[in-house]
DNA sequence: CAGGATCCTTATAGATACTG
DNA sequence: CAGTATCTATAAGGATCCTG
């Protein structure tokens, strides 16, 4: 059995292969999941209608049930106050936060192409 | 007409939002495009079945159908050699590579909040 | 205002079979 | 080997209406 590179799991070349369709990864690979990040991150805090107006092309539906798996994955935090007429806002948690400052990069890069 | 702030733009806030879904964001916006970016990257060049071994989960034409759009991106390069049996090897072109280094921080960090 | 519920359409992926 | 073609299944998104 000297040869183990024979039978050898297909992700460890290089020890830098990220195969799975997980976590956060899974999270982006959503439309306009990435640039939601970036938007919310833009802001201190916005609230629905606001991050609506940055994303026209998008459904109420869709940002919605991004938001929602955002908050899940806890990289977005969703605050309510109860006033009339009722107020949400939201807002990158830390790990949100370091979420958009990994994908800054990426952003720039994808701006300048066009 | 002083106050312009009042019907300006949504997107000009900070000078910072990437609102529309074009480009490299909206190829990346789908099933394992993040991955195979990665994947190829890892290597030099690799041929079709070495991908498929490392994205056992995704379908051949799925795989085959992310690669087409890479290469016509001008994110992956496609050779073909005429042997029998037939041998194609891909590697990711300047372009792709330069996007693989900006998604490099984002992957990273998702590996190691799994 | 914020967004859930519903219904509908399209996009996307997967399985299978087959070819240069 | 490296795909393509075809078909089907499902998921994702969008439009609309409606409510706390």
């Amino acid at each position: 059995m000297a040869d183990t590179t024979a039978n050898a799991p297909a992700c460890d070349v290089d020890g830098t292969c990220y195969c799975p369709l997980t976590g956060v990864i899974s999270t982006l690979s959503q439309k306009y999941a990435i640039q939601l990040v970036s938007i919310i991150g833009a802001h201190d805090s916005l609230r629905f209608a606001e991050i609506e107006a940055h994303l026209p092309t998008a459904s109420t539906s869709t940002i919605s049930k991004r938001l929602d798996e955002f908050e899940e994955a806890g990289l977005v935090s969703r605050t309510q106050y109860n006033e009339i007429p009722p107020r949400v806002e939201y807002a990158l948690t830390e790990d949100g936060d370091e979420l958009r400052t990994r994908l800054e990069p990426l952003l720039e890069w994808a701006a300048s192409t066009e």
